[in-house]
DNA sequence: AATATTTACTTGTAAATACAAGTTTGTTTG
DNA sequence: CAAACAAACTTGTATTTACAAGTAAATATT
């Protein structure tokens, strides 16, 4: 018989150990227990804990050494907007700040749309939302959103100031990000773009168009990004 | 007793797999043969066959579907330089052509570099060229890399021309890339890079900074590549 | 004929067991 | 003291067994 709900073992304790390590109950360069120690801490058999530990491995959580044990690696994204990481990590999500320009709306899809969208996306229209992202008060990232109106109620109604976009969905409507794709191109941004990122003339943007997928059967994320790289740049793993 | 070498039987059957879906012997959407249809075929056990299944699928080479099967995905990479994809796999990869710049030559590293590099790293000495990669004779990346000399006997005798650098070191060092981090900015090119690309001024170029892990202990590739996102934009999964 | 139901697949989860191979840490030996 | 060895760890590989759960096709029912 399983305890609590019907979520394997494994993604248990891969959620555990997750979270440890992005609450730094592990620092990075730290040792896990070893396998057959979470054994016995977890009621679990080693190729459970072992399927935890290759998730974990695979997500760039730890890096297992043969011998040696499973060394703790720092997690990999979690910066809210973008999962292409790096400039604000290293500077400390303190000094992050979001505001909305246009606010969460309902309303049909542009006719051409960045990606090919299913039948389904297209008749449940979309919520959009422009954001600015800044740090220490400079703007950087400029984000338009893009979301199918599938099965979330309410959710033009919600708050986006401090949380991000994913944390929101995580917690009202058990939303998981599980991958993506994405295009990236240098541009030169338009008069609009250029004065929210309060850009010179003839400095070039970055600009990032993503389609990300989530747990929930036919539901994607799709945002536009322009980035003022001019001190900062976007820093990313695969 | 194992027939052969000391590779695992799960990454036999996972190169195997591998190899037949890049050669198209399975088409995309095609089902694998199931889980204990390999076992039979390969004389394997299905903890075996499912850590290669598993492999792949993280791999993005298939997509499994419980009560279904494993369903065949397109290859995501394996476009010589770029891991970034996409532009280059959708024109298939006739077009691309590899112009060298500069031939490889054994020197000293930067006194400034891009990243952080070993004392190892410093004391071999880098491996240093610059190559431009052409779609359909327009020039689109321009690459410079760097390899820390480092079990690579004779490297800079090879011909670079027709073969990726990376089908190169797999074939002649065993050398697999295992992961990496890049850090991306647009930038306004210089002259020289302006004039390799064959670009008009003011136009915004696409920077890469990027260091690879490979298979070998203290190995990385480092790259720094300027691309020319006018008319393909990089494509990448994450 | 259309709809349930059963049946035979598929992958997912999980245990118990065994040995191989790399790493570290002692202990013994010279 | 230093080097060589041995023991006690660690993860890696592999088999065997069992049942759960999702999918699809054949079958029985209405």
């Amino acid at each position: 018989m399983n305890s609590g709900a019907s979520i394997p073992q494994h993604r248990k304790l891969y959620e555990i150990l997750r979270k440890h390590i992005s609450e730094g109950v592990y620092a990075e360069g730290d040792l896990l227990p070893s396998e057959n120690e979470l054994c016995r801490l977890y009621g679990m058999t080693r190729p459970t804990v072992r399927q935890s530990l290759a998730a974990l491995a695979n997500d760039g959580y730890i890096r297992k050494h043969q011998g040696k044990g499973s060394i703790v690696q720092l997690p990999p994204m979690d910066i809210g907007i973008l999962s292409v990481s790096g400039t604000t990590s290293a500077l400390g999500n303190r000094n992050l700040k979001t505001r909305i320009i246009v606010k969460p709306v309902l309303k049909p899809w542009p006719e051409e749309f960045m990606f090919n969208l299913t039948k389904l996306e297209r008749e449940s229209g979309c919520i959009y939302m422009e954001r600015l992202r800044l740090l220490d008060e400079a703007p950087i990232f400029y984000d338009i959103s893009y979301i199918a109106n599938i099965n979330l109620p309410r959710i033009t109604a919600r708050q986006f100031e401090n949380k991000s976009l994913f944390v929101i969905l995580r917690e009202h409507y058990q939303v998981e990000i599980k991958g993506g794709e994405q295009r990236i191109r240098a541009i030169s941004p338009s008069a609009r773009i250029r004065s929210f990122l309060m850009l010179e003339a003839g400095q070039p943007v970055l600009h990032l168009e993503r389609r990300i997928m989530t747990n929930m059967e036919g539901l994607f994320l799709y945002s536009s990004i322009f980035c003022n790289t001019g001190k900062y740049s976007v820093f990313g793993r695969f």
